[in-house]
Order: C-alpha cells, then sequence, then structure tokens
DNA sequence: TTGACGTATTCCCGTATGGGAATACGATCG
DNA sequence: CGATCGTATTCCCATACGGGAATACGTCAA
C-alpha cells in the first residue's frame, strides 16, 4: 500500500499546475486540445493526458466537433473546493490577531 | 525528470485528505501531534509527516509548549486557493445553461 | 544522570504519476 | 479506398510520495 488512491479526486487534479492553467484557459471558451497544448507550451500528448485527468473528475467536458473535440469548462466542480476553503475562510481574517499572539509568545521565549 | 517538483506548494498540501482532516480539526484549536494522530486515526510518525508539509507551505504553525510541540492553524495560506477557485465562481452559475446547451448538442447529434 | 514521554527522522517498499516518444484511432476529404 | 489531420493510448523511465517499522532527539521529572 502507498500513496491512497488520490487521483478521480477534485483536489487532486487541480494540485497540478498545468491542469490549473487549461482550466483558466477555458474560462475563455471552448478549445481543441491542439490548441490548447500550442498556447500552454505542452506536448499533444501531454495536454491530452491532463485532459482526461479532468474530464474524469468533472471539471472539463468534451464535444465532438467533426474532427476535433472541444473542450469546454464545467466548473461546477470546483464548488466544493470553494466550500471547503471558505470553511476557513473567518480563520484567516483572525491571522493578524494570531500572529500577534504568536510574536508575544517569542518575546517571552527569548527573555 | 518526472513529477515536476509539486510539493511546497498550498493545492499539492491540501490534495492530501489526511491533511484536509488535519487543518479541519485544527480549527478548533491548537494540538499536539500525539493528539492528533489519535483523533484522525494514524501513526505518530504519519502525523508528523502531514504536518511537516503542512508547515512547509505554511498552513500550519508550531508552538513549543515544554515536552510537546503545539500544531496550530495558520489559515492565511489558504487565500490564494480561495482566490484562485473564487476566479471560477461566475461559471458554475451558468452551469445549468451550459447543461442545457449540451443536451440541446446531444439532441441534434442523435437525429 | 537516568528514565520516560512526545516528536521528528530515516529506511525501505510499492504505487502513482508526469513527461517524452512512438503509435493506434477515428473522422473527413480526395 | 487511401491520405491526412486531430486526438487518445501505450510504453518506459525517473521521481515523488504515503505508509509502516525502527530509531534518533529533545525536554522534563526523579
Amino acid at each position: 500500500m502507498a500513496r491512497a488512491a488520490t487521483t478521480s479526486d477534485v483536489f487532486n487534479a487541480i494540485a497540478e499546475p498545468q491542469r490549473r492553467d487549461i482550466l483558466a484557459l477555458l474560462r475563455a471558451g471552448e478549445r481543441p486540445v491542439t490548441d490548447l497544448a500550442q498556447e500552454l507550451g505542452m506536448s499533444q500528448p501531454g495536454a491530452s493526458k491532463h485532459l482526461r485527468v479532468l474530464r474524469e473528475v468533472g471539471l472539463v467536458r468534451v464535444r465532438e466537433a467533426g474532427k476535433q473535440r472541444l473542450y469546454g469548462l464545467d466548473a461546477g466542480g470546483l464548488r466544493p473546493v470553494h466550500e471547503w476553503v471558505g470553511g476557513f475562510e473567518r480563520f484567516w481574517n483572525e491571522s493578524f490577531d494570531r500572529l500577534d499572539t504568536y510574536v508575544q509568545d517569542l518575546k517571552r521565549t527569548e527573555e
């Protein structure tokens, strides 16, 4: 056993910088694989692989368009992530207080 | 070359379910390693390792407390994630429209 | 100083990947 | 049908992890 099954999980899908780039690009609209690959400076197979992951977790949708396959954004899958992170929102607003406490503590320790 | 250096990146840090669990628990306040390990059903070394990753990306902060080391949440690091995902918010609100378009397209294809 | 307790490291293993190269597919056009 | 274009797969390599076991550390109590 090793590296618990992480794939097919949205959090893992967006952990890859290149995949985040793809998603960002798709906000502008549907695009064929080659287009994405070229624009992001990656190989076609590379783009296809990343798109596959994104498709499997439901962040992207494909549409057959003749010889091409147009990939489009399906942002709904990001909602759970947004909500999860949102659950911490009130904590980073307290950050200054906490940082202050931390600093006070350091001072006390140094004395 | 393989699997680009992903560690030391917030997105990657929260890609691990267990690490997300740790962060969630820490919202209730500081905790020593053993506590976390037990509560989450993981080994002490395991907890320490995950905490190390979280510390390196700045999501967690340590405070020496005698024999123990109290880990506390440092949610500020989640802000970039929240913002990134937030950049897609308006897209998942359009999801119904898009889904509709998609379905229309399927119908047309089947005819 | 010796022990005990709470943690962090180090090893080692097996699997999951990301990337590159070559190749297999599927659809459209002559 | 045969050629071509746009994509998806398959191999293979090297590395990054996550997990378990054993061990090294650092601190405090007796």
